[in-house]
DNA sequence: CCTACCGATCGGTAGG
DNA sequence: CCTACCGATCGGTAGG
């Protein structure tokens, strides 16, 4: 029998290449970013998508692998960006940017996933938890490793590397309002106006 | 009887000047800060007082009390403060630093106050979630009024000034991961390089 | 995929 | 301030 609904959300690819699964871990990741990932209830996931609550276990094992995913999925995608940065020849003020970005691009176009990961990941259990704090400390000291090395070089202007990161990180995160207002710059422009709100922060004068 | 419990918490002021109801608030905070609105309960919280959840009912009305006397406590005193600013002489620049200044000391000494205001209002049912919707735009609006204002009497770069409002009310929420942070500098140190890193990006060149 | 249902936990009340 | 308790809702399972 689960075999069976297992083989039904792999044939649909054939009509939409977007499983029954992955509906479900996007509507979840709208109703996470809407109310919260304890207030949310997998009846309200399921009345979403469409089906009973009990059919969603079917697809997903419980509430928290929803929230595992939708975490993971933002967070690896920042840890090869990260690499891919790292290794690059880009001066440090360029590389900085690219990661902003990078960032930024994220908030415009996978606001839910974003979001979530960003506000909700206190609420994964162990050992995912601690994963993801893990991940989340290293992130930021390899984001502190760019700027501080910028700084030595002299390319970048002396400042706080740590107050730096936190504004810089933290700033994006404003991205939310942008998306909730209703007279709209385009996102293109906003992300040219932030780029050189944060860059001018960094630059010698 | 509830009489009887009303005036027990009056009477503490003469010994310590803070009433269990103020001691409920605060630890409410805590919790709320710490596992979010919804996924803190009131035995939990009870349990941090040192009383059973029931007895909580003799100093508050419901657990949405709670976040309401939190969230508007934190909102009056923005509120305030922005209509000190505004009737002042200062130049622009002067009053958005003044503004900065205030929000960077709130999430250093109000800290739980201030988080949970800022990321569980949505919480709050109606009429408060209106009433906060309302304070919150209104509020970003007259910040924006007074960037704008220094743009036009060239005190202050020319920029897109949603962008600039939403970089800085962003930004100082970083200051969450200073609390976090194990070798931290000083509050002090933080506030000055946070404002150095704010407001030369508001100042011409 | 659904119906039927469970144990746990929640916010809150009654009553002393 | 406590004990005792309630109705609602939750995540999740059994079974077909």
């Amino acid at each position: 029998m689960l075999a069976y609904f297992c083989f039904m959300g792999r044939i649909k690819t054939t009509n939409s290449q977007v499983t029954r699964r992955e509906i479900i871990i996007e509507k979840a990741a709208i109703l996470f970013k809407e109310k919260g990932f304890k207030a949310a209830s997998m009846r309200e996931i399921a009345d979403v998508v469409g089906v009973e609550a009990a059919s969603l276990y079917n697809h997903i094992k419980s509430k928290n692998e929803l929230l595992n995913i939708i975490c993971f999925d933002v967070a690896n995608r920042y840890t090869q960006k990260m690499e891919e940065v790292e290794s690059s020849k880009l001066s440090s003020l360029a590389k900085i940017e690219n990661l902003l970005r990078f960032h930024i691009d994220g908030m415009i176009n996978h606001f839910e996933e974003v979001y979530v990961s960003d506000r909700e990941w206190k609420h994964l259990d162990n050992p995912y938890l601690s994963n993801m704090q893990n991940q989340r400390r290293t992130y930021r000291k390899r984001f502190a490793a760019i700027i501080e090395e910028g700084v030595k070089k002299k390319e970048i202007k002396k400042i706080d590397v740590a107050t730096a990161v936190l504004i810089m990180l933290h700033a994006i995160g404003g991205i939310e309002s942008w998306h909730r207002s209703t007279q709209k710059i385009t996102g293109a422009a906003l992300e040219e106006n932030m780029i050189s709100f944060l860059i001018d922060g960094l630059k010698k004068i």
